[in-house]
DNA sequence: ACGGTACTTCTACAGGTGTAGAAGTACCGG
DNA sequence: CCGGTACTTCTACACCTGTAGAAGTACCGT
């Protein structure tokens, strides 16, 4: 049994596709194979079910941004200011909300919405440690921060819903709102 | 010609219903006569397309939305003090996570998502004018915030970060995280 | 009472969709 | 060279969906 685990991946990249141009109703067997540029009938014979399907965009999803928030903690320095945080934070919403990263963003926000129903897609997109989140976590601890696991959480999840704001709505997130955010996370 | 405005209403909040609790494709002409409970192709008959089914559900979900917010507005004193609205925020998000105001909420998110491929639904659920909006802006306004416009904004785009997190891994949203919200948005 | 109008219900149908399994192809060990 | 195994492609089919239009029903003014 040896597994082409590429053709998995790149047919699970084309559905993440799929799903951010034409959603949930549009991700289909076919839609994929089409996206994929793969011959009708591929990603059913990969895939055989369509939460199949789902499951395995979902846990490319997760293994995308884990990937690169892995990469965005390991070359940034320990975090020494609200400024750098600020900074850090400019670039990592402009990178959701542009290009290929608006594109995973629309499909990780379609995933979410579908998980409030879907237990087992859920458990894959719960936030996971990383060196990114992590870094963010000991400035708010080096800063003397009570709970900084929560304010972290809570900081991020504002962010979230400032991404999905700009997502939607179109714009950017302005470093000022940034800088209110990490200026309530000290406080 | 006498339209029957409130079997176009009724089946337009049957829709919401569905999209709640079956998500963008489960959301079907027959799935909505179902959920209304009348003969099938009811759905069909007074909107004949699913982008019209689509579009009256969303301009119906505004209005519920709306009334709402109007209503609270409008029983709410001018707010004084941060504790008064963090306190009314506590209520706002506790009303959106829980039973019918739940519901609604999957939907709203589940048509934001959608309404960033689609201009026409962005139109309708662009943030409007309510009292509710106001007297936290005005409030603002009156502690000294220079814009306070704006930050009502960010403030309740955060917010609405905080409600999606929590409607899809549970949980409420906790007093402590508005507060450092609010303390932002006065900053 | 009744003809007409507007609303309601039913039926049809051309696609599309999920899923299964058969047919075809490539490639490795011998 | 060849048989077999694993991967790939094709085909089939039952079901669902969007949409149209016909048939049926209620109700109003006259």
């Amino acid at each position: 049994m040896r597994v082409s685990t590429d053709r998995r991946t790149l047919l699970a990249d084309a559905a993440i596709g799929v799903l951010a141009d034409a959603g949930m109703r549009g991700l289909t067997h076919r839609a994929v194979d089409r996206a994929a540029q793969l011959p009708p009938g591929t990603t059913s014979a990969y895939y055989r079910t369509r939460q199949a399907l789902l499951t395995a965009l979902v846990r490319r999803l997760v293994a995308l941004d884990q990937a690169e928030l892995q990469e965005i903690g390991a070359r940034t320095p320990p975090l020494r200011s609200a400024g750098e945080v600020v900074r850090g934070l400019v670039a990592f919403t402009a990178a959701r909300l542009t290009g290929d990263g608006r594109r995973r963003s629309l499909a990780r926000y379609a995933c979410a919405v579908e998980s409030a129903r879907h237990p087992e897609l859920r458990e894959i997109l719960v936030p996971r440690e990383n060196l990114a989140r992590q870094a963010l976590c000991d400035f708010l601890a080096a800063q003397g921060v009570a709970d900084p696991e929560e304010r972290t959480v809570t900081l991020l999840t504002c962010v979230d819903g400032l991404v999905f704001d700009r997502l939607v709505n179109g714009g950017s997130v302005a470093e000022e709102e940034l800088r209110g955010l990490v200026t309530a996370a000290l406080r």
